[in-house]
DNA sequence: GGTATCCGATACCCATGGGTATCGGATAGG
DNA sequence: CCTATCCGATACCCATGGGTATCGGATACC
Protein backbone atom coordinates (compact mmCIF):
# COMPACT_ATOMS: atom_id res chain seq x y z
CA UNK A 1 0.00 0.00 0.00
CA UNK A 2 2.53 2.89 1.14
CA UNK A 3 0.54 6.00 2.40
CA UNK A 4 2.40 8.48 0.49
CA UNK A 5 1.37 12.37 0.90
CA UNK A 6 2.23 15.30 -0.92
CA UNK A 7 3.58 18.23 1.38
CA UNK A 8 0.29 20.31 1.55
CA UNK A 9 -0.46 22.88 3.99
CA UNK A 10 -4.48 24.45 4.61
CA UNK A 11 -5.20 22.09 1.73
CA UNK A 12 -2.89 23.79 -0.61
CA UNK A 13 -0.11 21.95 -2.26
CA UNK A 14 3.72 23.96 -1.30
CA UNK A 15 5.93 21.98 -3.01
CA UNK A 16 6.77 24.44 -5.67
CA UNK A 17 6.66 28.12 -4.38
CA UNK A 18 4.52 29.98 -6.93
CA UNK A 19 5.85 33.05 -5.18
CA UNK A 20 7.37 34.70 -8.76
CA UNK A 21 5.33 37.42 -8.27
CA UNK A 22 4.93 38.82 -4.55
CA UNK A 23 1.65 40.49 -3.69
CA UNK A 24 1.27 37.68 -0.60
CA UNK A 25 -2.31 37.50 -1.20
CA UNK A 26 -3.94 35.74 1.81
CA UNK A 27 -4.80 32.24 1.27
CA UNK A 28 -8.54 31.20 2.63
CA UNK A 29 -8.50 29.10 5.54
CA UNK A 30 -10.77 25.84 5.70
CA UNK A 31 -13.39 25.54 8.11
CA UNK A 32 -12.51 23.81 11.27
CA UNK A 33 -14.89 21.14 10.53
CA UNK A 34 -13.49 20.16 7.59
CA UNK A 35 -9.87 19.93 8.65
CA UNK A 36 -11.22 18.20 11.22
CA UNK A 37 -12.89 15.88 9.15
CA UNK A 38 -9.92 15.33 6.90
CA UNK A 39 -7.74 15.01 9.70
CA UNK A 40 -10.52 11.83 10.54
CA UNK A 41 -10.36 10.44 7.07
CA UNK A 42 -6.28 10.38 7.25
CA UNK A 43 -6.93 8.97 10.68
CA UNK A 44 -8.99 5.71 9.89
CA UNK A 45 -5.99 5.08 6.72
CA UNK A 46 -3.05 5.02 9.01
CA UNK A 47 -4.50 3.26 12.04
CA UNK A 48 -5.64 0.46 9.64
CA UNK A 49 -2.64 0.55 7.55
CA UNK A 50 -0.08 0.88 10.38
CA UNK A 51 -2.05 0.09 13.68
CA UNK A 52 -2.60 2.21 17.15
CA UNK A 53 0.74 2.15 18.04
CA UNK A 54 2.85 2.19 15.01
CA UNK A 55 0.90 5.30 13.70
CA UNK A 56 2.98 8.21 14.50
CA UNK A 57 0.44 11.47 14.74
CA UNK A 58 2.90 13.72 12.18
CA UNK A 59 2.37 10.84 9.35
CA UNK A 60 -1.85 11.14 9.64
CA UNK A 61 -1.28 15.28 10.12
CA UNK A 62 0.91 14.93 7.42
CA UNK A 63 -1.82 12.41 5.48
CA UNK A 64 -4.33 15.14 5.44
CA UNK A 65 -2.93 17.87 4.49
CA UNK A 66 -1.91 19.71 7.97
CA UNK A 67 0.38 19.44 10.86
CA UNK A 68 0.86 18.63 14.50
CA UNK A 69 -0.64 21.36 15.99
CA UNK A 70 -4.39 21.04 13.84
CA UNK A 71 -4.62 17.65 15.19
CA UNK A 72 -4.00 18.33 18.63
CA UNK A 73 -5.89 21.79 18.44
CA UNK A 74 -9.07 19.26 16.84
CA UNK A 75 -8.56 16.55 19.23
CA UNK A 76 -5.87 17.08 22.05
CA UNK A 77 -4.66 13.39 22.16
CA UNK A 78 -3.48 10.48 20.19
CA UNK A 79 -6.11 8.19 22.08
CA UNK A 80 -9.00 10.73 21.82
CA UNK A 81 -7.97 10.45 18.02
CA UNK A 82 -9.07 6.95 18.12
CA UNK A 83 -11.72 7.39 20.08
CA UNK A 84 -13.53 9.88 18.00
CA UNK A 85 -12.46 7.15 14.83
CA UNK A 86 -14.38 4.43 17.17
CA UNK A 87 -17.44 6.77 18.17
CA UNK A 88 -18.18 7.50 13.85
CA UNK A 89 -17.80 3.82 12.92
CA UNK A 90 -19.82 2.66 15.78
CA UNK A 91 -22.41 5.24 15.01
CA UNK A 92 -22.39 4.47 10.87
CA UNK A 93 -21.99 0.50 11.55
CA UNK A 94 -25.36 0.47 13.34
CA UNK A 95 -26.50 2.31 10.84
CA UNK A 96 -25.45 0.55 7.32
CA UNK A 97 -26.86 -2.80 9.62
CA UNK A 98 -30.21 -1.50 10.16
CA UNK A 99 -30.64 -0.03 6.55
CA UNK A 100 -29.30 -3.60 5.18
CA UNK A 101 -32.34 -5.16 6.98
CA UNK A 102 -35.31 -3.85 5.12
CA UNK A 103 -33.94 -3.60 1.54
CA UNK A 104 -35.26 -6.63 0.04
CA UNK A 105 -38.73 -8.36 -0.11
CA UNK A 106 -37.96 -11.79 -1.76
CA UNK A 107 -36.73 -13.98 1.06
CA UNK A 108 -35.09 -17.10 -1.29
CA UNK A 109 -33.17 -14.72 -3.14
CA UNK A 110 -32.50 -12.76 -0.07
CA UNK A 111 -29.71 -15.24 1.03
CA UNK A 112 -27.80 -15.25 -1.89
CA UNK A 113 -27.44 -11.36 -2.28
CA UNK A 114 -26.85 -10.80 1.80
CA UNK A 115 -24.12 -13.86 1.11
CA UNK A 116 -22.25 -11.60 -1.83
CA UNK A 117 -23.09 -8.33 -0.07
CA UNK A 118 -21.17 -9.20 3.36
CA UNK A 119 -18.37 -11.42 1.29
CA UNK A 120 -17.26 -8.57 -1.27
CA UNK A 121 -17.31 -5.93 1.94
CA UNK A 122 -14.93 -8.64 3.57
CA UNK A 123 -13.12 -8.77 0.51
CA UNK A 124 -12.57 -5.47 -0.38
CA UNK A 125 -13.23 -2.83 2.35
CA UNK A 126 -10.13 -3.50 3.95
CA UNK A 127 -9.90 -0.86 6.05
CA UNK A 128 -12.88 -1.93 7.71
CA UNK A 129 -11.59 -5.23 8.70
CA UNK A 130 -8.05 -3.94 9.70
CA UNK A 131 -10.36 -1.05 11.71
CA UNK A 132 -12.49 -3.84 13.45
CA UNK A 133 -9.67 -5.72 14.11
CA UNK A 134 -7.45 -2.76 16.15
CA UNK A 135 -10.92 -2.03 17.79
CA UNK A 136 -11.31 -5.50 19.32
CA UNK A 137 -7.45 -5.77 20.15
CA UNK A 138 -7.36 -1.89 22.11
CA UNK A 139 -10.89 -2.99 23.45
CA UNK A 140 -8.82 -5.90 25.18
CA UNK A 141 -6.78 -3.61 27.29
CA UNK A 142 -8.53 -0.21 27.29
CA UNK A 143 -11.64 0.07 28.99
CA UNK A 144 -13.32 3.26 27.40
CA UNK A 145 -12.79 1.56 24.09
CA UNK A 146 -14.64 -1.78 25.38
CA UNK A 147 -17.30 0.52 26.27
CA UNK A 148 -18.09 1.63 23.56
CA UNK A 149 -17.15 -1.21 21.27
CA UNK A 150 -19.25 -4.44 23.24
CA UNK A 151 -22.28 -2.51 23.11
CA UNK A 152 -21.43 -2.13 18.98
CA UNK A 153 -20.70 -5.77 19.13
CA UNK A 154 -24.18 -6.96 21.06
CA UNK A 155 -26.25 -4.35 18.92
CA UNK A 156 -24.92 -5.96 15.62
CA UNK A 157 -25.35 -9.81 16.46
CA UNK A 158 -28.54 -8.58 17.83
CA UNK A 159 -29.34 -6.75 14.58
CA UNK A 160 -28.41 -10.45 13.22
CA UNK A 161 -30.87 -12.15 15.55
CA UNK A 162 -33.69 -9.70 14.56
CA UNK A 163 -33.14 -10.33 10.30
CA UNK A 164 -33.20 -14.27 10.51
CA UNK A 165 -36.39 -13.92 12.93
CA UNK A 166 -37.91 -11.60 10.53
CA UNK A 167 -37.15 -13.47 7.08
CA UNK A 168 -37.68 -16.74 8.58
CA UNK A 169 -41.02 -15.68 9.82
CA UNK A 170 -41.90 -13.84 6.35
CA UNK A 171 -40.87 -17.15 4.70
CA UNK A 172 -43.34 -18.66 7.06
CA UNK A 173 -40.83 -21.46 8.31
CA UNK A 174 -39.19 -21.62 11.69
CA UNK A 175 -35.15 -21.61 12.13
CA UNK A 176 -33.94 -24.69 13.42
CA UNK A 177 -31.96 -23.10 16.16
CA UNK A 178 -32.99 -19.79 18.56
CA UNK A 179 -32.70 -16.92 16.59
CA UNK A 180 -30.41 -15.27 19.07
CA UNK A 181 -27.71 -17.86 18.77
CA UNK A 182 -28.24 -18.01 14.85
CA UNK A 183 -27.24 -14.07 15.71
CA UNK A 184 -24.20 -14.78 17.32
CA UNK A 185 -23.29 -17.28 14.88
CA UNK A 186 -23.40 -15.34 12.03
CA UNK A 187 -21.60 -12.22 13.60
CA UNK A 188 -18.86 -14.68 14.84
CA UNK A 189 -18.17 -16.39 11.43
CA UNK A 190 -18.31 -12.85 9.80
CA UNK A 191 -15.94 -11.88 11.73
CA UNK A 192 -14.11 -14.60 11.65
CA UNK A 193 -14.12 -14.74 7.85
CA UNK A 194 -13.07 -10.76 7.76
CA UNK A 195 -9.98 -11.69 10.07
CA UNK A 196 -8.97 -14.97 8.27
CA UNK A 197 -9.16 -12.76 4.98
CA UNK A 198 -7.26 -10.24 6.17
CA UNK A 199 -4.32 -12.57 7.49
CA UNK A 200 -4.58 -15.38 4.16
CA UNK A 201 -6.66 -12.99 1.50
CA UNK A 202 -6.16 -16.20 -0.97
CA UNK A 203 -6.54 -18.84 1.67
CA UNK A 204 -10.51 -17.04 2.50
CA UNK A 205 -11.26 -15.46 -0.56
CA UNK A 206 -14.18 -13.67 -2.15
CA UNK A 207 -15.96 -16.88 -3.18
CA UNK A 208 -15.36 -18.68 -0.18
CA UNK A 209 -16.34 -16.60 1.93
CA UNK A 210 -19.99 -15.95 0.31
CA UNK A 211 -20.09 -20.02 -0.17
CA UNK A 212 -19.61 -20.42 3.54
CA UNK A 213 -21.99 -17.57 4.52
CA UNK A 214 -24.60 -19.09 2.05
CA UNK A 215 -24.37 -22.64 3.49
CA UNK A 216 -24.72 -20.87 6.95
CA UNK A 217 -28.07 -18.86 5.61
CA UNK A 218 -29.31 -21.09 4.04
CA UNK A 219 -29.59 -23.68 7.08
CA UNK A 220 -31.04 -20.81 9.78
CA UNK A 221 -33.54 -19.69 6.82
CA UNK A 222 -34.59 -23.61 6.62
CA UNK A 223 -33.97 -23.89 3.23
CA UNK A 224 -34.01 -27.23 1.03
CA UNK A 225 -30.76 -28.94 0.74
CA UNK A 226 -29.14 -29.12 -2.25
CA UNK B 1 -4.31 -8.94 35.90
CA UNK B 2 -1.37 -6.96 36.76
CA UNK B 3 2.04 -8.94 35.64
CA UNK B 4 4.21 -8.17 39.14
CA UNK B 5 7.37 -10.16 39.61
CA UNK B 6 9.48 -10.53 42.56
CA UNK B 7 12.80 -9.19 41.76
CA UNK B 8 14.83 -12.22 41.12
CA UNK B 9 18.26 -13.43 39.18
CA UNK B 10 19.42 -16.47 37.79
CA UNK B 11 16.03 -18.26 39.71
CA UNK B 12 17.01 -16.58 42.76
CA UNK B 13 15.30 -14.13 44.86
CA UNK B 14 17.68 -10.87 45.78
CA UNK B 15 15.60 -8.20 47.64
CA UNK B 16 17.22 -9.88 51.18
CA UNK B 17 20.81 -9.91 51.08
CA UNK B 18 21.82 -12.26 53.23
CA UNK B 19 25.14 -11.47 53.76
CA UNK B 20 25.17 -11.76 57.24
CA UNK B 21 28.17 -14.11 56.76
CA UNK B 22 31.22 -13.69 54.09
CA UNK B 23 32.08 -16.57 52.39
CA UNK B 24 30.42 -16.00 48.43
CA UNK B 25 29.78 -19.07 47.97
CA UNK B 26 29.31 -19.43 44.15
CA UNK B 27 25.70 -19.50 43.05
CA UNK B 28 25.05 -22.21 40.37
CA UNK B 29 24.28 -21.01 37.25
CA UNK B 30 20.57 -22.64 35.48
CA UNK B 31 21.32 -24.05 32.44
CA UNK B 32 21.02 -21.95 29.21
CA UNK B 33 18.31 -23.61 27.76
CA UNK B 34 16.13 -23.79 31.14
CA UNK B 35 16.70 -19.76 30.67
CA UNK B 36 15.44 -19.40 27.30
CA UNK B 37 12.36 -21.87 28.40
CA UNK B 38 11.31 -19.32 31.15
CA UNK B 39 11.90 -16.32 29.38
CA UNK B 40 9.85 -17.69 26.27
CA UNK B 41 6.94 -18.41 28.78
CA UNK B 42 7.52 -14.84 30.32
CA UNK B 43 6.95 -13.29 27.51
CA UNK B 44 3.93 -15.23 26.17
CA UNK B 45 2.29 -13.93 29.53
CA UNK B 46 3.29 -10.21 28.70
CA UNK B 47 2.92 -9.98 25.13
CA UNK B 48 -0.53 -11.53 25.98
CA UNK B 49 -1.57 -9.03 28.32
CA UNK B 50 -0.03 -5.97 27.06
CA UNK B 51 0.06 -6.93 23.42
CA UNK B 52 3.25 -6.64 21.32
CA UNK B 53 3.92 -2.77 20.73
CA UNK B 54 3.30 -2.08 24.95
CA UNK B 55 5.00 -5.17 26.12
CA UNK B 56 8.95 -3.69 27.19
CA UNK B 57 11.61 -6.18 27.08
CA UNK B 58 12.49 -5.67 30.57
CA UNK B 59 9.23 -6.01 32.11
CA UNK B 60 9.34 -9.11 30.08
CA UNK B 61 13.32 -9.97 31.55
CA UNK B 62 12.23 -9.28 35.30
CA UNK B 63 9.29 -11.61 34.63
CA UNK B 64 11.17 -14.27 34.12
CA UNK B 65 13.50 -13.61 36.52
CA UNK B 66 16.17 -11.98 34.37
CA UNK B 67 17.21 -9.34 32.61
CA UNK B 68 17.43 -7.59 29.27
CA UNK B 69 20.87 -9.22 29.05
CA UNK B 70 19.90 -12.55 29.60
CA UNK B 71 16.72 -11.87 26.99
CA UNK B 72 19.19 -10.36 24.25
CA UNK B 73 22.11 -13.43 24.78
CA UNK B 74 18.83 -15.98 24.07
CA UNK B 75 17.04 -14.32 21.22
CA UNK B 76 18.90 -11.50 19.91
CA UNK B 77 16.01 -8.73 19.35
CA UNK B 78 12.32 -8.45 20.80
CA UNK B 79 10.97 -9.55 16.95
CA UNK B 80 12.82 -12.79 17.16
CA UNK B 81 11.40 -13.47 20.51
CA UNK B 82 7.95 -12.85 19.12
CA UNK B 83 8.76 -15.10 16.33
CA UNK B 84 10.13 -17.67 18.59
CA UNK B 85 6.84 -18.14 21.12
CA UNK B 86 5.14 -18.13 17.20
CA UNK B 87 6.90 -21.24 15.98
CA UNK B 88 6.63 -22.46 19.45
CA UNK B 89 2.72 -22.43 19.63
CA UNK B 90 2.60 -23.33 15.49
CA UNK B 91 4.16 -26.19 16.14
CA UNK B 92 1.48 -26.94 19.45
CA UNK B 93 -1.27 -26.15 17.77
CA UNK B 94 -0.86 -28.42 15.16
CA UNK B 95 -0.14 -31.15 17.78
CA UNK B 96 -2.66 -30.35 19.74
CA UNK B 97 -5.75 -30.59 17.06
CA UNK B 98 -4.25 -33.54 15.47
CA UNK B 99 -3.93 -35.28 18.73
CA UNK B 100 -7.75 -34.21 19.28
CA UNK B 101 -9.41 -36.00 16.51
CA UNK B 102 -8.97 -39.52 17.25
CA UNK B 103 -9.55 -39.05 20.84
CA UNK B 104 -13.32 -40.26 21.17
CA UNK B 105 -15.04 -43.38 19.12
CA UNK B 106 -19.27 -42.40 20.07
CA UNK B 107 -20.47 -39.62 17.25
CA UNK B 108 -23.12 -38.93 18.90
CA UNK B 109 -21.85 -37.68 21.75
CA UNK B 110 -18.84 -36.32 19.74
CA UNK B 111 -20.52 -33.45 18.90
CA UNK B 112 -21.57 -32.28 22.66
CA UNK B 113 -17.92 -33.18 23.67
CA UNK B 114 -15.99 -31.12 21.30
CA UNK B 115 -18.15 -28.74 21.17
CA UNK B 116 -17.48 -28.23 25.13
CA UNK B 117 -14.20 -28.79 25.18
CA UNK B 118 -13.40 -25.63 22.39
CA UNK B 119 -15.99 -23.74 24.29
CA UNK B 120 -14.12 -24.26 27.67
CA UNK B 121 -10.47 -23.65 26.09
CA UNK B 122 -12.37 -20.07 24.65
CA UNK B 123 -13.40 -19.30 28.33
CA UNK B 124 -10.66 -20.02 30.31
CA UNK B 125 -7.33 -19.58 28.01
CA UNK B 126 -7.15 -16.43 27.29
CA UNK B 127 -3.63 -16.13 26.70
CA UNK B 128 -4.01 -18.72 23.67
CA UNK B 129 -6.96 -16.19 22.47
CA UNK B 130 -4.99 -12.94 23.11
CA UNK B 131 -1.71 -14.60 21.65
CA UNK B 132 -3.72 -15.39 18.18
CA UNK B 133 -5.03 -12.16 17.97
CA UNK B 134 -1.61 -10.57 18.29
CA UNK B 135 0.03 -12.97 15.84
CA UNK B 136 -2.90 -12.20 13.21
CA UNK B 137 -2.64 -8.48 13.96
CA UNK B 138 1.15 -9.11 13.24
CA UNK B 139 0.60 -11.31 10.38
CA UNK B 140 -1.22 -8.26 8.62
CA UNK B 141 2.08 -6.08 8.44
CA UNK B 142 4.71 -8.25 8.89
CA UNK B 143 5.76 -10.36 5.69
CA UNK B 144 7.70 -13.10 7.91
CA UNK B 145 5.10 -13.38 10.13
CA UNK B 146 2.18 -13.99 7.84
CA UNK B 147 4.69 -16.93 6.34
CA UNK B 148 4.30 -18.66 9.62
CA UNK B 149 0.66 -18.23 10.73
CA UNK B 150 -0.86 -18.28 7.26
CA UNK B 151 0.06 -22.12 6.47
CA UNK B 152 -0.83 -22.12 10.63
CA UNK B 153 -4.12 -21.27 9.91
CA UNK B 154 -4.92 -23.43 6.47
CA UNK B 155 -3.51 -26.61 8.31
CA UNK B 156 -5.80 -25.84 11.28
CA UNK B 157 -8.54 -25.37 8.40
CA UNK B 158 -7.85 -28.68 7.03
CA UNK B 159 -7.67 -30.54 10.28
CA UNK B 160 -11.16 -29.30 11.05
CA UNK B 161 -12.48 -30.17 7.74
CA UNK B 162 -10.62 -33.79 8.07
CA UNK B 163 -12.23 -34.15 11.27
CA UNK B 164 -15.91 -33.37 9.46
CA UNK B 165 -15.23 -35.80 6.58
CA UNK B 166 -13.79 -38.59 9.35
CA UNK B 167 -16.93 -38.67 11.91
CA UNK B 168 -19.99 -38.23 9.26
CA UNK B 169 -18.35 -40.98 7.25
CA UNK B 170 -18.19 -43.39 10.44
CA UNK B 171 -21.92 -42.25 11.09
CA UNK B 172 -22.30 -43.20 7.66
CA UNK B 173 -24.36 -39.74 6.85
CA UNK B 174 -23.34 -37.38 4.50
CA UNK B 175 -22.79 -33.95 5.35
CA UNK B 176 -25.11 -30.93 4.37
CA UNK B 177 -22.20 -29.40 2.98
CA UNK B 178 -18.90 -29.85 1.59
CA UNK B 179 -16.08 -30.68 4.16
CA UNK B 180 -13.67 -28.48 3.15
CA UNK B 181 -16.21 -25.62 3.26
CA UNK B 182 -17.85 -27.26 7.01
CA UNK B 183 -13.66 -26.75 8.06
CA UNK B 184 -13.62 -22.84 7.04
CA UNK B 185 -16.83 -22.70 8.96
CA UNK B 186 -16.01 -24.04 11.69
CA UNK B 187 -12.56 -22.46 11.58
CA UNK B 188 -13.85 -18.90 11.41
CA UNK B 189 -16.59 -19.13 13.42
CA UNK B 190 -14.22 -20.49 16.60
CA UNK B 191 -12.23 -17.73 15.89
CA UNK B 192 -14.69 -14.91 16.07
CA UNK B 193 -15.81 -16.78 19.16
CA UNK B 194 -12.77 -16.63 20.36
CA UNK B 195 -12.16 -12.91 19.82
CA UNK B 196 -15.56 -11.77 20.76
CA UNK B 197 -15.31 -13.50 24.29
CA UNK B 198 -12.36 -11.48 24.71
CA UNK B 199 -14.03 -8.15 24.29
CA UNK B 200 -17.32 -8.89 25.51
CA UNK B 201 -16.90 -12.05 28.02
CA UNK B 202 -20.32 -11.48 29.91
CA UNK B 203 -21.99 -11.11 26.28
CA UNK B 204 -20.39 -14.25 24.81
CA UNK B 205 -19.68 -16.55 27.58
CA UNK B 206 -18.79 -20.19 27.39
CA UNK B 207 -22.43 -21.19 27.56
CA UNK B 208 -23.38 -19.60 24.14
CA UNK B 209 -20.00 -20.53 22.72
CA UNK B 210 -20.92 -24.06 23.82
CA UNK B 211 -24.25 -23.81 22.51
CA UNK B 212 -23.33 -22.02 18.98
CA UNK B 213 -20.62 -24.84 18.25
CA UNK B 214 -23.12 -27.84 19.21
CA UNK B 215 -25.99 -26.42 16.54
CA UNK B 216 -23.29 -26.28 13.82
CA UNK B 217 -21.69 -29.60 14.41
CA UNK B 218 -25.10 -30.82 14.75
CA UNK B 219 -26.04 -29.65 11.40
CA UNK B 220 -22.41 -30.70 9.80
CA UNK B 221 -23.27 -34.61 11.17
CA UNK B 222 -26.58 -34.79 9.38
CA UNK B 223 -27.91 -34.71 13.31
CA UNK B 224 -31.71 -34.97 13.39
CA UNK B 225 -33.25 -31.19 14.45
CA UNK B 226 -34.12 -31.23 18.34
C1' DG C 1 44.23 -25.15 39.76
C1' DG C 2 44.92 -22.46 35.99
C1' DT C 3 43.09 -20.60 31.86
C1' DA C 4 39.67 -19.82 28.07
C1' DT C 5 35.05 -19.39 27.15
C1' DC C 6 30.43 -18.63 28.00
C1' DC C 7 26.62 -15.79 29.26
C1' DG C 8 23.85 -12.90 31.91
C1' DA C 9 24.20 -8.30 34.60
C1' DT C 10 25.14 -3.49 34.20
C1' DA C 11 25.75 0.83 32.24
C1' DC C 12 25.22 3.35 28.49
C1' DC C 13 23.62 5.28 23.77
C1' DC C 14 20.29 7.69 21.07
C1' DA C 15 16.39 7.64 17.78
C1' DT C 16 11.73 8.14 18.41
C1' DG C 17 7.45 10.36 18.91
C1' DG C 18 3.74 12.14 22.14
C1' DG C 19 2.94 16.25 24.10
C1' DT C 20 3.58 21.61 24.95
C1' DA C 21 4.68 26.54 24.34
C1' DT C 22 4.76 29.98 21.27
C1' DC C 23 4.23 32.37 16.92
C1' DG C 24 1.85 34.62 13.25
C1' DG C 25 -1.45 35.00 9.76
C1' DA C 26 -6.37 34.87 8.91
C1' DT C 27 -10.95 35.83 10.39
C1' DA C 28 -14.62 38.33 12.99
C1' DG C 29 -16.48 42.13 15.14
C1' DG C 30 -16.64 46.95 15.71
C1' DC D 1 -9.26 50.11 9.19
C1' DC D 2 -8.17 48.40 13.69
C1' DT D 3 -8.19 45.12 17.24
C1' DA D 4 -9.19 40.61 19.57
C1' DT D 5 -9.56 36.01 18.89
C1' DC D 6 -8.97 31.78 16.68
C1' DC D 7 -6.20 28.03 15.15
C1' DG D 8 -2.81 25.71 12.72
C1' DA D 9 2.47 25.92 12.00
C1' DT D 10 6.85 25.68 14.22
C1' DA D 11 10.20 24.76 17.51
C1' DC D 12 11.08 22.57 21.40
C1' DC D 13 11.02 19.19 25.56
C1' DC D 14 12.01 14.76 27.43
C1' DA D 15 10.46 10.13 28.90
C1' DT D 16 10.78 5.91 26.80
C1' DG D 17 12.70 1.68 25.47
C1' DG D 18 15.26 -1.09 21.82
C1' DG D 19 19.74 -2.03 21.11
C1' DT D 20 25.06 -2.22 22.28
C1' DA D 21 29.47 -2.45 24.82
C1' DT D 22 31.56 -4.08 28.58
C1' DC D 23 32.15 -6.45 32.92
C1' DG D 24 32.72 -10.30 35.94
C1' DG D 25 31.56 -14.54 37.84
C1' DA D 26 30.65 -19.34 36.75
C1' DT D 27 31.63 -23.28 33.94
C1' DA D 28 34.49 -26.21 31.01
C1' DC D 29 38.52 -27.93 29.48
C1' DC D 30 43.38 -29.12 30.07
Amino acid sequence: MGIGYPWVCYGVRMDETESHGNPPEPVPRLPREEVRRRVLVAAERVFAERGYADSKLEDIAHAAGFTKGAVYSNFGSKKALFGAILEARADAELAAVMAGLDEAEDVSALVDQAARLVALRIARDTVRGRLGLEFATRALRDEETRAVVAPMRRAQRAAAAGAVRTYTERAGVTPPIDPELAGVILHCLTNGLSMEHLVDPEGIDATTSERALRALLGWLTGEAPS
